[in-house]
DNA sequence: CTTTATAGGTTAAACGTTTAACTAAATTTT
DNA sequence: AAAATTTAGTTAAACGTTTAACCTATAAAG
């Protein structure tokens, strides 16, 4: 037996209408009822029925948010962490989340996720690289939508976007300010976007303290960012470059995976080969030594994702949001200013 | 302009009530009728209103999961998983998942999690130590609860719970089929029933092989479960105890740290002493040498705790599942049978 | 003192379903 | 052939809100 806005009505001896316009605060209730009112819905702590909110007002106060297996499952809390910040901010403005995890490869516009199918959000955010099916889809269904840390390759939408180049840039030249000149670049799957961006950063750098740019001391042919492509991308490049100081890689997975290669081979992290990675999901992941990286702000980007889809609700215009990160300075990259 | 039930009515020349019962396999309704129907449903691509539907039957199709803000940013990906699993099973049963992290001090009963008190879901899943506060909140509240990884200490509840005390002796007995006799036991937060139990079946598995019980080689003090507290225990425990040749960490993460301070030593794992850990969060994460461990199986988990709420939303009798763990072997622990 | 405006409500329709109760035609039973 | 039953649908109420349209006193204006 649920409390229904009937009962504060009959308690309150007035109208249903007078109880829904007195909680929204119509100028039309004059006080005296609207403080009669809301002491009944105090005392029987009435709540109104979203769901039946929702039917009259055509709105769900839901937001759809995307996301393939995989990256859900990623060890590192990467779009984790953005999801907890959109769940932040949803409950600020009383929306709800719903996750709906998809999977890797798309087939066909037929089954998209549910809450597409059933109406049941009022936009959607989409976080991380997603087939480009799903997009085309939503697109037909005229459906909001927000990326976040991802942008199809057409198309104009409101998006969450990491200031990648930037990124490359600072942890590139933070290897420069340390003195070193022979610097390897570890990346993967190079039609992502955001990969490319931080090479593209790598290379300003490079170029801004007239550095070389040697493709050698390059990897762009895994097609995984993990551990695993990692570790075998530094393999490849420590073989071919002797006299490499350090190695940039363009995420931290990536980065762990290349020092265990590096330790492996009885070098020693920082003395031998300096290491800088990005993201920064490594916070208390105690790797050894603690991997030098570029923050994200992962929070702040699920936060900013759900208001900039707010923003798409009422305006109709998408817009573009370029977070910056953070060199975050630990102890896997050495200072050798001077020494050689 | 999204299709409702009376556009396909409309269409099939039938009567709205007839869509109704086609779509819903009513004997009522003729094979051809059914059929007239269906073929316009398809033609529109009509979907119900999940809210309209929601309004009439008097539910939401929608599951609350609790899990406090702490267990959702941990870096290892234990109740992250156990919420995917929830998501998969959930969208099987056509409900949907609404996440909640509250704060892990908990105030009063006024501040409940919005979907509860907007009645938004049918039932909640409580992952993980929470408040008790909260617990006596929505016992108060009549609605339906499933724990999972937790059990508050009075009540009767649906329930999926790790058998803790098997994978305590499991990693015990591991220990000593490879010629441990002198097992160091690292704990925290004995508070926690989780914790006690694994506790429990390290005692167990030691009195099973006749190996004396030593209060000194168990530390028990830490009063959380991370690196830092594990770091922490395991310098301790070895400063005490000249003698260990094996640890048994109450999770992985309290393992990972005892053994960044057993290398910091100069010792050697599993050379020197053999560590095993708790809950198989580690599984790509490349900790060196890669750590043996108690795998729990935590999608299947929320898989379970879904199917218990569906049970009990019909069956109204609340149920416990216990969950069997796995020895997963790795390299952390050496087979010192003969050595000598 | 009648007319008009205003303040403070109330009535009723609408949102999109489900389903109990009803109905009409067809079929079976007696 | 009339009565009873079955079949295959339809009608209308209900779910809990919101809000446009309507109503009725009272105050202000002429």
């Amino acid at each position: 037996m649920t409390i229904t806005i009937k009962d504060v009505a009959q308690k309150a001896n007035v109208s249903i209408a007078t109880v829904s316009l007195a909680l929204h605060d119509n100028v039309r209730i004059s006080p005296g009822t609207k403080k009669k009112v809301m002491k009944v819905v105090d005392e029987l702590n009435y709540r109104p029925s979203r769901i039946a909110r929702g039917l009259v007002l055509q709105q769900t106060q839901n937001i759809g948010f995307l996301l393939t297996n995989d990256h859900f499952l990623h060890t590192e809390p990467f779009y984790t962490h953005i999801f907890l910040g959109s769940e932040f901010e949803a409950r600020d403005h009383n929306f709800y989340i719903l996750l709906n995890t998809i999977p890797n490869k798309f087939n066909e516009c037929d089954h998209l996720p549910r809450f597409v199918l059933e109406k049941n959000v009022d936009g959607v955010i989409i976080a991380g690289k997603v087939p480009l099916e799903i997009v085309t889809c939503l697109e037909a269904d005229k459906i909001p939508v927000v990326f976040v840390d991802f942008y199809p390759p057409s198309g104009e939408y409101s998006a969450v976007l990491i200031d990648n180049v930037q990124g490359g840039e600072k942890a590139t030249e933070h290897l420069i300010a340390y003195g070193h000149r022979n610097i390897g670049f570890i990346g993967g799957d190079m039609v992502h976007p955001s990969i490319r961006d931080r090479f593209q950063g790598y290379q300003i750098a490079l170029e801004k303290f007239k550095i070389p740019f040697n493709m050698k001391q390059v990897v762009t042919r895994e097609s995984t960012t993990n551990r695993k492509s990692g570790y075998h991308a530094a393999e490849i490049l420590l073989k071919k470059n002797k006299d490499l100081t350090a190695l940039f890689a363009c995420n931290d997975a990536m980065a762990l995976g290349a020092m265990q290669y590096i330790k492996e081979t009885g070098k020693k992290i920082p003395e031998d080969i300096s290491v800088i990675g990005f993201d920064d999901v490594v916070e208390d992941l105690s790797s050894d030594p603690p991997l030098s990286s570029i923050r994200v702000p992962k929070v702040e980007m699920g936060i900013e994702s759900v208001r900039l889809l707010m923003d798409y609700l009422s305006s109709k215009r998408p817009k573009k949001v370029l977070i910056p990160v953070e060199l975050i300075s630990r102890n896997s990259v050495l200072n050798i200013n001077g020494k050689y």
